[in-house]
DNA sequence: ATGAAAGCGCTAACAC
DNA sequence: GTGTTAGCGCTTTCAT
């Protein structure tokens, strides 16, 4: 049993008896490069199984095909989405798509951001972990000279940073204009605490709603905390409990599938019983009670202007830049 | 505007008017290194904020950190948890993760692993193409020296080449027997072709099932196709149509998902009117109709013997293995 | 059209 | 305990 020592192009050049300069030209089609010559060295090369390795050229300062991409998670129908469109066109691309786990955790962001760094990634693509207010914020996690995309959220991380957000404040607040003009008076909302820059927007944004339909802001009516899904679901349970409220508007992906369990699970009928409009648009929403309604966010766009901006990420001289695409009220049968 | 040049081990062995190596061992946890020195340099290093280039270290042949994940979608929800819980873990262990989508084709496999060759993977796990069977079956993408896990699918790829499987055949065979029990004469059954493996064995399961139950097979319940979402769909329309099973059994994710979808927006009522038995247990299952009844794959076990093979794929001894997880028929009110 | 030399950042193997 | 050298695989530059 012996081990094949690696195929580099030194190895091809001894083999035929030529330098590795013109291997290397060859395979990289330089002009400068005889065609019968150019020939010999690819058969051989593929014969061989040559692989040029990326390290090599990553070294010589010609960058690397590699994006990290952070999310909290990917579970989440809509950050699973996200990844499954960007790493579709990063196939097209040729581009390697890191994915980091944050689970919302500012530390493992910063190893995550570390690591990506050291392979040299070409950009970044992170939905930020939340503000934490206690931490010693002096820190923020040395990543000059990186190409960063801040999705979703925003928060100030390089001197330059381009964020790629939806604006849901209007879908929000037709959502309570919406419930009143079908007879609701009691309105409820369960979304993120102002840890969360969309938490904060979102919120008032559903406050607006209210506004404009004359309705008063009861803080009973409002629950907010660290999103998930229990959190959603408790919260749900509670407002029923309470019994005040005939509708729940949300303010999060997570909290929106909690709460819909809760829901689904409290024997109320979606729809006739009590009204239910959730956040984002899984696939199911659509199947499910007559349909769920909900405010959809544009996943595809967001995407696509990522994309974009990776594509360009060569030059640095990005200036700071920041997109929005709208979110949109779906009103289905609930 | 000046651009930093890049901080290497020589730019603080130069500061620090020490011979870079000493750098090199200070910041490698080198015994052979005087105490104070060691923090000087450690000190030094973070202040100019020292990024160690992961190429350099690849290229001397100390191999990279780098997993590559080969799946045909990261939506499907099977896949997005298995993605999760795979991430999750390389995060513990300061894997870097870079997932491919190959979209079920083989050409884009080819690509996806060819590039995780030049980044030199320490390690791919992949959920194999579907075979073609046109294909000149003489190119198998030249792979021999990668460690490779085939995931669900088996596939010849290697010589030697791990693969981790469900066992859902017994689970099939109950499903059927289940419903055989609650009365059930005419069971239909919808899967993948013979192109995949598992389609193969999922069929083969289901007929031991009936068989078992003295039931006849009968050609006309049975739709096989490449799987997809709408492919389920179709074949769940098709299945009402022809009015004659009275339930419907699933080999496949997108499969259960589509013809879930066909069932609910049909009118039918699931449970007392038709029974169905989905494939995977996508937590939504468990909200809607009182519970769709299904055949649960072990995401946790597969990627946690998954990662155990990662931590174990530097000694490139591994004998060939084949691991095999049950899947579990859960009932519910469907 | 082809070749030789140098160097990207790092560490094992030697000096000292 | 510290420094010097060499080399991983590749391409840019400068000969030829």
């Amino acid at each position: 049993l012996e081990v094949a020592a690696r195929v580099t192009i030194k190895t091809i050049a001894k083999d035929l008896g030529i330098s590795h300069m013109t291997v290397s030209r060859a395979l990289s089609n330089h002009p400068n490069v005889q065609k019968e010559t150019r020939e010999l060295v690819r058969n051989r090369a593929t014969e061989l199984g040559y692989v040029k390795i990326a390290a090599a050229t990553a070294m010589r300062g010609d960058g690397t095909k590699i994006i990290g991409l952070l999310l909290p998670n990917i579970v989440n129908e809509f950050y699973a989405r996200f990844a499954n469109e960007l790493a579709s066109m990063c196939e097209t691309f040729a581009f390697q798509l890191i994915i980091h786990l944050t689970n919302d955790d500012a530390s493992t962001e910063r190893k995550a951001i570390q690591q990506l760094r050291e392979v040299q990634a070409k950009a970044v693509v992170v939905v930020p972990t939340p503000e934490d207010p206690d931490e010693d914020k002096a820190e923020p996690s040395h990543l000059e000279g990186l190409q960063v995309v801040q999705l979703i959220r925003q928060r100030t991380m390089t001197s330059n940073d381009t964020a790629i957000l939806v604006e849901d404040a209007k879908a929000i607040s037709d959502a309570v204009e919406h419930l009143h003009n079908k007879g609701h008076q009691k309105i409820a909302y369960i979304g993120a605490n102002s840890n969360l820059s969309s938490g904060r927007i979102r919120l008032e944004a559903f406050k607006k709603g209210l506004e404009k339909c004359s309705m008063s802001v009861e803080r009973a009516l409002i629950k907010t905390a660290p999103p998930s899904f229990d959190m959603g679901g408790d919260f749900a349970r509670i407002i029923l409990s309470e019994n005040q409220a005939t509708a729940i508007v949300c303010g999060g992906f997570e909290i929106s599938n909690g709460a819909l369990h809760a829901l689904l699970t409290s024997g109320k009928r979606l729809g006739s019983e009590f009204a239910f409009i959730g956040y984002v648009d899984p696939s199911f929403y659509n199947w499910i009670e007559g349909g769920i309604s909900t405010i959809k966010v544009p996943v595809t766009p967001l995407a696509e202007r990522t994309l974009e901006f990776l594509r360009n990420s060569s030059g640095d001289g990005n200036a700071e830049q920041v997109h929005k695409f709208d979110a949109e009220l779906v009103v289905r049968a609930t």
